[in-house]
DNA sequence: GTCCGTATTGACCATGTGGTCTAAATCGTT
DNA sequence: AACGATTTAGACCACATGGTCAATACGGAC
């Protein structure tokens, strides 16, 4: 397995960490794989940055610790780069919220410092040939935490006091036009009824969302989930 | 280990297959689990959700390739039922898109038939006690998805021509008190000034936003990620 | 000091919008 | 056949909104 590694052509690596200390010793654990080439190691954001630019490696351990430029931030603009470069976060905390920030923001991979440094050999080496690594106890939390923010959005939507079910299909018609900002006349014409029906309809409308303008129908409807309905419809 | 197990009450489970040769299966399978214990069997997703009502189980095994009554709302059901029982989705396919959307909805594991029958032992053992359980080769599957998917999202909202940044601060605050559909008075009042100048603000407001009126600008406003400016400075 | 951008305010007017009342045609239900 | 809900439509009115022009005041830039 080892051998055919040996063929291609090595890992460059850049390695990030405000921390002197743990940047070499960081270094010499990674440098003693045969097949890990460390180009460049930084102690800030800015100068990992030119580093990256410079080298293209094709993988960057990011320490988001750091105070100044932050390190998720640092994450964000190397994607958007869109090089091939891909970010492993390294952290001393397992905290939920981080773990999910970074991968949000597109890290790659997300390793405790306190984990063996086996592991971190291997999720190089996952990531390096574009797979996610992420060991099974933070991804748990990971998996937690996404239901836990989807799970909140859920309630808000699926509320059952939800003024929008009022709503005859005529006037859910109305209400999608509205919320594409269309006028009275826009919304006759495209609806082939007369000007005066599409004011009766809002009129109704206002009254069963209890507003009194076109502007907060659209809010409430946003922020009802008006516009995921239809799409719930077909694909959930 | 196992021995352990053996004085904590059996795992109540739960199956749905619309296939019957498929449901036999599975359970003939799980049954040989001497803690496991399957207190109902269903081919469709309404005979399930009484059983589930009626049993409380701790696990259910939902196939979510189901017609009419789709496997996923069912889910979504069960979950907002609030009771303590979790359900794997069972499925043959491991499309990353399936897998976003099951674990979205709130499934803590998702299993595919043609995985090895000591997989799905495992996975029930571990959803059981409350974690959230998906094979490797898913969960990477899952998170390219999550990324990709935020990707996209990134892209619209730090768009470069985007007309939000011409405007002046005096306009932004204003256009945030648009954004909760107040009145040329309700700003004025706010804001401390005349209602004519608001009237200015919001005139320049749609220039610099091509729009012209104020739902139209609250919805460009939304679209293109006024809110999440503010938020972006606190937390990322 | 002068210029430019921003914030402020007033006046005027056309039109869009919201409120209310009435009423006809249609459709499904009882 | 009768009823209620929905969809359609007109009339009328008050007021909010959007468009335009002009003017003052303040601050920073050159």
């Amino acid at each position: 397995m080892r051998n055919t590694v040996e063929f291609k052509k090595k890992i460059k690596i850049v390695l990030v960490d405000d921390n002197v200390e743990h940047l070499s010793g960081i270094r010499e654990l990674v440098s003693m794989e045969s097949n890990f080439d460390v180009v460049g190691t930084a102690t800030s954001v800015n100068v990992a940055m030119s580093l990256i630019k410079k080298y293209r490696p094709n993988v960057v351990l990011m320490d988001i610790n750091m105070p100044e430029k932050d390190g998720l931030t640092a994450i964000m603009e190397i994607e958007k780069m869109d090089v091939d470069t891909k970010v492993i976060a390294l952290t001393g905390y397992d905290d939920p919220d981080l773990i999910f920030r970074a991968i949000k923001v597109g890290a790659k991979g997300y390793i405790l410092k306190t984990m063996a440094s086996a592991q971190l050999i291997y999720a190089i080496e996952e990531v390096a040939v574009g797979k996610i690594y992420l060991p099974t106890a933070l991804s748990s939390r990971f998996f937690d935490y996404f239901q836990k923010s989807f799970k909140e959005e859920h309630t808000v939507v699926t509320d059952d006091d939800n003024l929008l079910t009022y709503l005859t299909s005529r006037e859910e018609e109305v209400l999608d036009l509205l919320t594409q900002g269309i006028t009275y006349k826009g919304v006759a014409e495209k609806l082939f009824i007369s000007e005066t029906t599409v004011k009766t309809h809002v009129n109704n409308i206002f009254q069963k969302l209890q507003v009194n303008d076109r502007t907060q129908a659209v809010l409430y409807a946003l922020n009802n989930g008006f516009l995921s309905k239809r799409k719930m419809k077909l694909s959930v």
